[in-house]
DNA sequence: TCAATACATTTCAATATTGAAATGTATAGT
DNA sequence: ACTATACATTTCAATATTGAAATGTATTGA
């Protein structure tokens, strides 16, 4: 019984010390910050990132990895969307806790 | 004044990423879960976490210095306690999202 | 078919993180 | 003074992460 909670702890440890890893990059956490509103292409997030293509590319492969993020290919543009609520509903508290400050 | 919201969106990315590094860590971040119903010893987290000292102490080093974590000294014994009001809040997020699962 | 666009993937050197082991330090009890 | 306890710190090898550069692939239009 004990040891049932106690792994449950483990495990819910190690599952949200996974996400927030995954989280805990700027660029990774920026791209999802500009998905919140809705999905967009790779050349608009690069643009708004001011990053180079294969950075966007190769932080939004670790993101679709990890699931938080699905794409799809429109022509000859691929749309990258948010894919799991944990990230939202995590980020809705990030929002709050860093850029609601009252300075 | 578009460059200035730009810049305030990169330094909460920066800020809010390196916070969430600095989480993402099954130990640390349990001991963080351990501190949050109220202080304890090196001693008393070692037990809880079922890791060495030399561990322990090292991640409590951590916390410290990221300044999630106090620590006061009574007599032979030294006492954690939680000293960043972020971390509760978005601890409490964290255990809504991994540990209120409906299973 | 050719060239340009839009992305993905691989590669790589630099740097950071991990956890364990060993060692150091301060305090309390005898 | 000696010993045990409670913790901190240093050190280290293994591994992971970072971001840039180069290269590869599919799609579209001329």
């Amino acid at each position: 019984m004990k040891d049932v909670q106690f792994d449950q702890m483990n495990a819910a440890a190690e599952e949200a010390a996974a996400f927030l890893k995954a989280l805990g990059n700027p660029g990774r956490l920026r791209l999802l910050c500009l998905l919140v509103p809705g999905e967009m292409t790779v050349s608009e997030l690069e643009e708004a990132l001011g990053a180079t293509q294969s950075y966007v590319s190769g932080q939004l492969l670790k993101l679709r990895k990890q699931g938080f993020v699905a794409d799809s290919k429109r022509g000859r543009n691929v749309t990258y969307r948010l894919a799991d609520e944990r990230v939202e509903r995590v980020m809705e508290r990030l929002y709050e806790v860093f850029c609601e400050k009252v300075s």
